[in-house]
DNA sequence: GTTCCTGCAAAAGCTTTGCAGAAGA
DNA sequence: TCTTCTGCAAAGCTTTTGCAGGAAC
């Protein structure tokens, strides 16, 4: 998929947000990125584009996207946040091994549950946690021993 | 729910886990609470009756009982890690006001889904956000405009 | 020209690690 | 007695904050 900047300057514009050329780049690569980078991975990937670019830029723009309610937190155990420009109806599976975050088609809201009769439900999530086909070809004796991809 | 020191107690030596008086501690918590407390938490209601008690030795246990399975990490938006003793197929309820989570029932097994084909799925999680009825009571005009509990 | 953002550096917060003494088997 | 755990302190990471110069409007 490409995102010509002027689609993605509006999106910014729409909800407020001065489209800064740092902005902008951030905003192009969780579109176009699928795994829902973490903030140091957009920084290994923008640094060399970006020589200048500093992480605490990212974490800024990165809190100005979730509270414009342009990007989503994602966060599948361990202890990183991920980010994910992909509102629609769809779960996330995190490979054990190799720790990447696919996205998965679910009808999330065709679920039925119990016990929440007088909570007013935001937003529902669905995480599956496993083992990626990648890596279950590459190891297949060992991979289910494995702890963690880190 | 009562959990007799005999019963947490033969829980860790099953895993073979040396059933120390923090450890039993912890581990009763855990069952105790269901609110899935987070490492400080822990810290904060177990501090006054142990004294002694570090938030290290907190980390490690709380390491210690996740790689025996015994808990869980839960971890749903915000940059925090819950532990969770209850392994049984249940869903998260997290309130965006007072962070508190919920435990409710749904059949996750159930649901169809559909781009996992060649994936080993080894846990699924589902986790909703929103009110839970305490904060809509309390604030029922103001509540929606929250951003979160911290 | 004014407002807001970025880069930089320093601080803050949470989690992990190394080690000596203490507790458990 | 031997092994393993706890408490303590320090280190390591990730994320946040304050501020001056720079970019956007």
């Amino acid at each position: 998929m490409e995102y010509p900047t002027s689609f993605l300057r509006s999106e910014l514009v729409k909800k407020g947000i001065r489209p800064t050329y740092q902005r902008l780049k951030i905003l192009e690569l969780l579109h176009k990125k699928d795994t829902h980078p973490t903030a140091e991975e957009i920084y290994q990937i923008l640094s060399p584009e970006i020589p200048a670019l500093v992480k605490a830029t990212i974490y800024n723009t990165l809190h100005t996207f979730v509270e414009a309610g342009l990007v989503r937190v994602v966060n599948i155990n361990e202890n990183e946040l991920r980010y994910d420009s992909t509102i629609a109806n769809h779960g996330h599976f995190k490979c054990k091994s190799c720790g990447a975050i696919f996205n998965f088609e679910i009808n999330i809201d065709g679920m039925p549950f119990n016990g929440l009769n007088d909570f007013e439900i935001v937003e529902k999530n669905v995480y599956f946690i496993g083992f990626c086909p990648q890596c279950l070809n590459n190891q297949p004796k060992s991979i289910k021993k494995e702890k963690n991809g880190k």
